[in-house]
DNA sequence: ATCTGATTTAACTATTTGGTTAACAAATTT
DNA sequence: AAATTTGTTAACCAAATAGTTAAATCAGAT
């Protein structure tokens, strides 16, 4: 058996999957559409992975390891907390461009199975806040910035980030721009989020 | 026909079937899961709503509804702007734990169909942001906030208020946290953001 | 060359699911 | 009260869909 062809065929079918699952969630996708964009047939979806349930796993976990590099960036590094935040914010209009519907494909499913993120907090390289915690508090020690809870200054940097994409069609609509007008807006956003927080917390 | 019984068998349905929508969305409602919350036999649901997308339509409808008067007390309401963000993040955190999965449910179903936009825009009370622009402007001017664009401003505003309970499985885990404990994070957040915010732009 | 195990396919199955039909019941009109 | 309209149900149907089977093919080992 020709093993790169066997390798082929099995991340050929995590693409597929990955493409359709991301676009359609676990209940939209169709394992048909998945076996006709890897150009295979239907059975050998079940012969590579088991069932719809094990291919969507597979996806779902694949897709957050692309993510929790993203969320480390700003939770487990070691550079300066300004920085850090104008960085995190510059690459992660990159991020989303390069992955349109990864962040709100794994929101979406986890909201509807809130019990997976177990599965997720095992593997390694699962994001923690203790660091990030340790360098919001010394920042506050040192009169750097304003006193705020690190938690709420990480959700406030992950909301500023992630929502303007999820939300786009009703932000799009709300502000009332068309898809040209609004893609620019998101990327002046790389600079004037990580603006927007610092002139929030600096002293 | 008793009318009384007649209209409380179509709420009855109509509010089964938000049940169902917005926990599972479109693709995962089922026709029967939601003939049963009604207490009525499926082939009902198809006397009142012709099929699951007309269904699907009054309940997507009836959700924005209830979405709309929130997204305009930012937008067209007469009220000082500090003030307005104050009481905007405060009655918000009231309105998502009264409906927590009505928010999630809207932007999902629109991200998978950003066409449906449309619809909702011909309604009327469909909100704009014209008269929250005249108004940023207009303390830009005064010297009262930093100069920023409006959209910026409520999409920040917006993003901030929102994405803590759309991505709450996930931020959860993150902030390792556990529900109890976030819960009491995302109250504090009625007073946090505001402020968060008003830091930010205030002169 | 032939055997062996992995890969691939076509055809099939069982179940789920949205939707229909036809008959019955209850209310309203005449 | 007879006729008509509206509301409700049980039984059914056809399409879609996840999953299975059994046979064929392919590559490498013997």
């Amino acid at each position: 058996m020709n093993n790169k062809e066997s390798e082929n065929t099995e991340t050929e079918i995590l693409n597929a999957a990955k493409e359709v699952f991301l676009q359609k969630g676990m209940a939209g996708a169709r394992m048909q559409e998945i076996a006709d964009k890897a150009n295979i047939n239907k059975a050998l979806l079940h012969y590579y992975y088991r069932s719809k349930q094990l291919l969507f796993e597979a996806v779902f976990k694949s897709a957050f390891k692309l993510l929790a590099p993203q969320l480390n960036r700003v939770l487990n590094d070691d550079t300066d907390l300004f920085e850090k935040i104008r960085k995190f914010t510059e690459n992660y209009v990159a991020f989303v461009i390069k992955h349109p519907y990864l962040p709100n494909f794994v929101i979406q499913e986890l909201s509807k199975n809130p019990d997976f993120i177990q599965k997720l907090r095992a593997e390694k390289n699962f994001p923690t806040i203790d660091k990030f915690k340790i360098q919001v508090n010394e920042a506050i020690d040192k009169g750097i910035i304003k006193p705020i809870e690190a938690e709420q200054l990480f959700i406030n940097i992950i909301s500023l980030n992630i929502f303007p994409f999820i939300g786009e069609p009703l932000l799009m609509a709300l502000v009332n721009m068309d898809k040209e007008s609004y893609k620019k807006l998101l990327k002046k956003r790389k600079t004037e989020v990580s603006e927007f927080i610092i002139n929030s917390i600096k002293i």
